[in-house]
DNA sequence: TTTTTGTACGGTGTATACAGTATACATGGT
DNA sequence: ACCATGTATACTGTATACACCGTACAAAAA
């Protein structure tokens, strides 16, 4: 009763992460743009403490760089470190799907089907709406392991991806948005061995990076 | 000519951190220590901000925790945590092993080896030497992929463990430092198919956990 | 024009100052 | 002695102030 204090003091530079990764997501922020801590604050009406902070994460994450003295802004990364990208996705999502076909049970199963059907229902198709479905289902996936760390890495490593994947997208977008690939994909999980599982997920991710370099390509 | 002017200028918080940790390695700084800013500050001559920056982003790294307001100190994991370390550690590196076997080289190869040999070669037994030499190995390897991110994952997973580790190792300092185990590991590297390898590396990766819950359990 | 030099500005990095709150300790009542 | 209450202290989190340096632009020299 009378409401518990929270363990640890909420601190600004969380919601300053928060707000800023998500307009990343939502494309209000593009490449090229310039990110000044002290707009960013003034905007917000706080300081530039915790505004830093959250910039100097975003940094640490990949996601931003800091360009001389002309403020931050949202991280180029070149081809060879896509490849990179997806070869950790590769490991860790491979070892998820692995770890999902031999410990099988019903509700882990059916949290990824629903992810799925909800990738099925989508109705706008928007680069953005595409991306987080497509995120959310990977990351059913490996949080059925229960494993925490491996569910860090599987942030930060998407994380690091963010812009690319929407640029390249926005670029090849006669991708379809087909949930089939993904219901082949849960159908080996489901029936198939954990090596079977791991080996089709490996696969699907390899198709996600060729397309992705073709985007980036042209 | 002229020495040229470093594209980002340095940053006493990445001092700081590489300070603090190496603090940790060493010994210097023991669970259950509290670790101030300001004492922390006033000691290396500077003031709290860089000091604070470095804190958390050991913070969000779990190799530090916030209790509350008595300050920053090493984070105890339970064995659960562990657990799910070890678990990363088996995608990671076992997709290492799995890719330098596959794109085998004899200078990938002499790479690992000289790590081994210095393993072999170390004398003073002590357990932070003893941690260092075997993350050189394993991080070696992992190196050779030449893949960036795959190395970041690796750096920050082995960050979680670093003050478990070297206190299950201390409780059971029955650990022989037995180098046999690495070069067997190299061994299937060098002339196993990548399946092999990888299967090796997780086996590998495995007896590590065994040993690790042993010490945390007595 | 073209190139150099000066100068104001913009932006980060660091230091310091302020606010708020949990913790610890002391004090007093029982 | 023990518990409750008050009070000081010790931290963190946030705000503000300062220092430094690269960039951009303007003015001067060629």
């Amino acid at each position: 009763m009378f409401k518990r204090m929270p363990d640890v003091q909420p601190r600004l530079a969380d919601d300053v992460y928060e707000q800023i990764l998500s307009a990343i997501v939502n494309g209000q922020i593009a490449p090229g743009d310039r990110l000044i801590q002290e707009k960013i604050a003034a905007e917000i009406n706080i300081s530039r403490t915790p505004v830093r902070e959250a910039l100097l994460r975003l940094e640490r994450e990949g996601i931003l760089e800091l360009s001389g003295r002309k403020g931050f802004s949202i991280r180029q990364i070149s081809e060879e470190e896509v490849r990179d990208i997806y070869g950790v996705r590769e490991a860790i999502e491979g070892y998820g799907a692995y770890w999902v076909a031999a410990n099988r049970t019903d509700a882990r199963i059916q949290a990824i089907a629903e992810k799925v059907a909800e990738e099925r229902a989508l109705k706008e198709h928007d680069m953005q709406a595409e991306f987080r479905i497509n995120r959310d289902i990977h990351r059913t996936i490996v949080a059925q392991t229960g494993n925490k760390a491996l569910l860090d890495m599987f942030d930060s490593i998407w994380g690091r991806g963010i812009s690319q994947w929407l640029f390249a997208a926005t670029r090849t977008n006669q991708t379809p948005p087909d949930p089939d690939v993904h219901d082949k994909l849960l159908g080996v999980i489901k029936n198939g061995t954990p090596a079977e599982a791991q080996a089709a997920m490996i696969e699907h991710v390899r198709d996600g990076l060729g397309m992705q370099i073709k985007g980036l390509k042209e």
